[in-house]
DNA sequence: GAGAACAAAATGGTTAACAATCAAGGTGCG
DNA sequence: CGCACCTTGATTGTTAACCATTTTGTTCTC
């Protein structure tokens, strides 16, 4: 039935987090709808795991956001609606912005040859019209500012969010035009963080998240 | 040994949300100290619960941020360090500004009376010197600025923040002095709000936290 | 004294059962 | 015919006993 291809035996997976590992790539690949129930005995029968081990990776789950637990009714995918993509966003536009200022502060003349770099590679790979390439310089650039920002929360905040957000997030890499209006915003982001100033990091961070939001908004 | 009280007979607490709700109270009570480890043949034997509770407990605790565990080597109270207090804060103070800018945007004329009500309750607190009725205002305060803003997602990740330094909050709470530093930036913060204007009340909301961060910092 | 083998403690995971709860569906009564 | 009530089935929540794995501390040897 489900998502397990009849080839793979079921491989070990005998921890938790390997079940919540599966079952997070198989919500992820589309193949549990939000709203889809999930249910125990299935889910400890799919994967050949015991369901303690399938209850505490729903928990897991739970605690990352992909999953809703109600009490005594089971979990289902959770289903984000639009609107709550939005607030998490725009929770994002601020912690981000926080963590381009603090970048801003703390970065390094290696640290500036290295963001202007990726800056390069991204305006190459827009205008070869590669997305992908594009869209891996991007959570690079993102990932390279949260650890420049060396906050460990803001990390593990945003972390948490983008989890929730991802198939809104893919949804949106993927529309044509889009990566035209982010590139910019991408550069300016890595001009304020070289010129050392956190003021401009974060408005400038703010900027791109909140025209993100905007796009969320015109996504439907 | 431990925190437990010899008198109590170790009550029902079947389920894992009452044994979470004990260990969690037990910490915030200080009775289980910073780095202690929480073993979960002890807790299970002291409670009267089975491991799985107690595990479940864990667990969830771990996702409010209170106990820590580490792979194998089990569960810990954390211990938040002032470094760390200050990065959760950081983050506290763009999350709170971006609550502030929405309710000032949301606020009602019904809610601006409520605002100003407690903004008087609080400047009397401070002139008569209750400290403790001034700690309650500004939680009512905080909660209800979260409440305008109408942000589930923002809420839930400042309790979640909230809860991680409750200790290092209350300390700061008792500072003498400290009550007549922050009753002018709650009552900028309502000022703002009331006044609708969204930049104003996150730049009041951020000055705010900012001294927070400040005091956080001096109090070593 | 340093390092390796070993033993104890604790967590992680499994199974099988049972209790508690919720959703439905059927029954009986007005 | 409609509505309240009860029964039933499914699923979660919890428990207990048990084993595997890992970590840690100790002892033994060189």
């Amino acid at each position: 039935m489900s998502a397990t291809s009849a080839a793979e035996p079921v491989e070990p997976a005998g921890r938790a987090d390997a079940v919540a590992d599966r079952i997070r790539a198989t919500i992820l690949a589309g193949d549990f709808v939000p709203g889809q129930r999930l249910v125990e005995a299935e889910l400890s029968d799919a994967f050949g795991a015991s369901r303690g081990a399938v209850r505490a990776a729903l928990l897991q789950l739970d605690h990352e956001g992909l999953v809703e637990r109600v009490a005594n009714r089971g979990a289902r995918v959770r289903a984000v609606s639009v609107e709550e993509a939005v607030a998490i966003t725009e929770v994002r536009m601020v912690v981000e912005g926080l963590c381009a200022a603090k970048a801003a502060e703390n970065v390094t003349d290696a640290d500036i040859t290295e963001l202007r770099d990726i800056g390069r590679r991204m305006q190459e790979a827009v205008r070869a019209g590669e997305i992908v390439v594009y869209s891996q310089l991007n959570t690079m650039l993102h990932d390279r500012v949260r650890e420049l920002a060396g906050q460990p929360v803001a990390t593990e905040v945003l972390s948490r969010l983008l989890a929730r957000n991802v198939r809104h997030q893919f949804r949106l890499a993927l529309r044509p035009g889009r990566p035209q209006v982010s590139l910019p915003e991408h550069l300016a982001i890595i001009d304020e963080i070289c010129s050392r100033s956190p003021e401009g990091a974060e408005r400038a961070a703010r900027r791109h998240v909140a025209s993100v939001i905007e796009a969320l908004r015109d996504a439907t």
